[in-house]
DNA sequence: GGCCAGGTGTAAA
DNA sequence: TTTACACATGGC
């Protein structure tokens, strides 16, 4: 059994997962979909996020998807469940994000996790998937997949935050600032697939 | 038919 | 600060 996450990252790395994904594991990784795809992944599967996905197809971007009006977002999100919290949430979120950062570009360099969490709608783990695929920061995702793998090698905490250390502390030691970004990226990348073929 | 998925906000103890 | 519950569709 590994304990440390060393050893379980290279665990994982020694099986090869993601020999057929991108590097940086989400699809589009660095454009404003990101943000979209997750809050529409929240507690749903992401098959049912890539329907809602096609359904906005053309309003992907920062300014066009700020232009649709709430209805019309709720029914092209509908197969991703909870379309009457995430549609608003969704609408507003992007609002705040024209008015405090004007672009979407701007807002990848500059946004803050605290401004994300003060965000209606965007958790801890939404933040720092926002933060990590979309913004390409030096953030690690804890999801559930996470959980999942960290328990099946006797690893459980309390709380977000323990996890998240736990995950980024030693790996921030051992490899240098212009790197990290990738190894996060696709070390949650690798979770989330090891996942879905072992089934834990 | 029942359970669950790449969570979050809110209310109540 | 913790716990319980609503939110909703689609796949198995």
């Amino acid at each position: 059994m590994k304990k440390s996450v060393l050893g379980i990252y290279d665990f994982l790395v020694a099986k090869d997962l993601l020999k057929h994904s991108p590097p940086l594991w989400w699809p589009n990784a660095g454009k404003f979909e990101v943000v979209v795809g997750a809050i529409l992944t929240q507690n749903t599967t992401w098959k049912n996020v890539e329907k809602s996905l096609e359904n906005l197809e053309g309003f992907l971007l920062l300014e066009s998807f700020a232009s649709l009006d709430e209805l019309s977002l709720k029914q092209m999100i509908k197969p991703s469940g909870f379309y009457n919290q995430k549609a608003p949430r969704l609408l507003k979120l992007s609002y705040n994000i024209q008015n405090e950062f004007n672009t979407f570009e701007q807002f990848q360099k500059e946004v803050s996790r605290k401004w994300l969490i003060a965000q209606k709608g965007i958790g801890e783990e939404s933040a720092d998937a926002i933060l990590c695929y979309a913004c390409l920061r030096d953030e690690m995702v804890v999801d559930s997949y996470t959980k999942r793998l960290l328990k099946s090698f006797g690893i459980e905490f309390k709380k977000y935050a323990e996890y998240k250390a736990f995950l980024e502390t030693e790996l921030r030691e051992k490899y240098p600032k212009k790197e990290l970004f990738e190894i996060f990226a696709h070390f949650h990348g690798m979770i989330v697939e090891y996942n879905k073929k072992v089934k834990l």
